[in-house]
RNA sequence: GGAGAGGUGGCAGAGCGGCUGAAUGCGUCGGUCUCGAAAACCGAUAUGCCUGAAAGGGUAUCGAGGGUUCAAAUCCCUCCCUCUCCGCCA
């Protein structure tokens, strides 16, 4: 969410960037119901006012026929109130509705264009292997090693479920560990999350949980409950301070978290039905930060540097890409991807992502931060990145490192947790 | 899940219908004293919003929501959370 106060003084500038984000809203409209509340708030503060003037009279006036009439004015004030909350309630509403679909400025560096056409690589770390032999994607690769059941999934659950199995367990299990030890020797502090979380933290994060066309809901709402699956532990972690006033002198705060993610994919339909590529379930491990606004573009950046260390580490060759003004998501001010190579698709393929949210999130989950001993609070700026998506950072894997023979080879690191250097199948 | 207790400022802890944003203590910050420090003493010390050039003024907030009242931290209801005991379970 935007400040409002911003949006009112800098309108154009808001509507430039709505255009350079391809987000149609009319900021205008914003601002009217902005105006709209705040008369409404000044008519309250006046009747409150004289509320509690009369409070003050009332106990000192020993006349009874002027304190009937104090009184009954009170009466008449009270009713007055109520209908203004009312209102305001209304009013309130409107303008959180018209500011939350304004999405988080823009850094100035970014590119500015309209779809993925426009994103910028800005740098590659290794180079796509030669095969001499006939490759094969993930799933075949998976399947005849016995390493995930997708028709098992489909029955248990549905499509776009799966069943991993044998060594793509402990593959999977070595990545986690992988990234979390990582993590933990880089400071930061790891953390378990719930898979679920309410409402309201889905929405200060950025998600729209409410969406009530089934057609575009990205995530899963569980019946009778304000809770919904978490799609990322991002959702959790950045909830894991809601309402809080943290001190200038602990940030930033660096969290490392594990959960398991649930994407209805809606809006995706038919896009890479094949294999772990795009899942409904996968297991993440998520970098999340809380911190000041002037230390937030280096440690976006401290961010970006540990998700190409572990690409680095496991071997897999990669870009990066400096994401366009028009494929930003909402909450992002600036985000970076790193595409894997894939060769079963014979190009990259997304499988981290991480964003500098400034300080977005922060304001509609109301986390702010200041110095001991001075006054007034910020709100603080939160980035988020993927240290190890396991169903994608799986797919690059066992494409990039497989054999001839159909085998696969473990990257180094991740051998001491698989406890073997090639997988094969009877091997 | 059952029984009881409780949720107040950075912390501890009063208040239990009216001038209480909230006593007191601790902590923190500034000052006096000191060669320096400690101690002692003095003063300051929540956040949002409105208004004002500023000083200041106003308003809201005592777990959340609702109710009673001219007036609620204080009374009533609902919910949430924490603690203790019992039960159950991985």
């Amino acid at each position: 969410m935007l400040d409002i106060q911003y949006v009112r003084e800098n309108p154009v500038l808001v509507q430039a960037n709505c255009v350079n984000r391809q987000v149609k809203v009319d900021v205008a409209a914003a601002l009217g119901a902005d105006d709209h509340r705040r008369a409404i708030a000044h008519r309250t503060q006046l009747v409150q006012e004289r509320q509690n003037e009369l409070s003050r009279l009332i106990p000192r006036e020993k006349e009874p026929a002027a304190r009937q009439t104090l009184v009954t004015e009170g009466k008449s004030l009270r009713e007055e109130a109520g209908k203004l909350e009312a209102e305001l309630r209304e009013a309130e509403a409107a303008v959180r509705l018209a500011l939350g679909v304004l999405p988080n400025l823009t850094h100035p560096d970014a590119p500015v264009g309209a779809d993925p056409e426009s994103n910028l690589e800005i740098r590659r770390w290794g180079e796509p292997r030669v095969f001499d032999f006939p490759i094969k994607d993930h799933v075949t690769l998976m399947e005849s090693n016995d390493l995930v059941d997708f028709e098992a999934g489909a029955m248990v659950t549905g499509q776009k479920f799966y069943f991993l199995k044998n060594e793509a367990v402990l593959l999977e299990l070595a990545l986690v560990q992988f990234a979390m030890m990582r993590l933990v020797a880089r400071g930061y502090t790891p953390v378990i999350t719930p898979d679920l979380a309410r409402v309201e933290v889905l929405e200060g994060i950025g998600f729209q949980p409410r969406d009530p066309d089934p057609d575009t809901r990205q995530v899963y709402t569980i019946a009778q409950t304000d809770l919904c699956l978490v799609a990322t532990a991002e959702i959790t972690l950045g909830g894991m301070h809601k309402d809080q006033v943290l001190d200038n002198a602990r940030l930033p705060l660096k969290y490392v978290g594990l959960s398991h993610c649930f994407r209805t994919e809606a809006g995706a339909p038919g896009r890479d039905t094949r294999g772990l590529y795009r899942v409904h379930q996968f297991t993440k491990v998520e970098m999340f930060a809380f911190c000041t606004p002037e230390q937030s573009e280096a440690l976006h950046l401290e961010i970006l540097a540990i998700e190409e260390e572990i690409f680095q580490a496991l071997e897999l060759p990669y870009r990066v890409i400096d994401t366009c003004t028009g494929d930003l998501g909402g909450p992002a001010y600036r985000k970076y991807d790193l595409e894997a190579w894939m060769p079963g698709r014979g190009g990259y393929g997304e499988v981290t992502s991480t964003s500098n949210c400034t300080d977005f999130q922060a304001r509609r989950l109301n986390i702010r931060s200041k110095s001991a001993g001075q006054k007034g609070t910020r709100f603080v700026h939160t980035l988020n990145g993927t240290a190890i998506s396991c169903a994608r950072a799986l797919v690059a894997l066992v494409e990039n490192h497989q054999q001839a023979d159909g085998s696969i080879t473990v990257p180094t690191v991740l051998r001491p947790w698989v406890g073997k250097d090639i997988i094969r199948r009877g091997a």
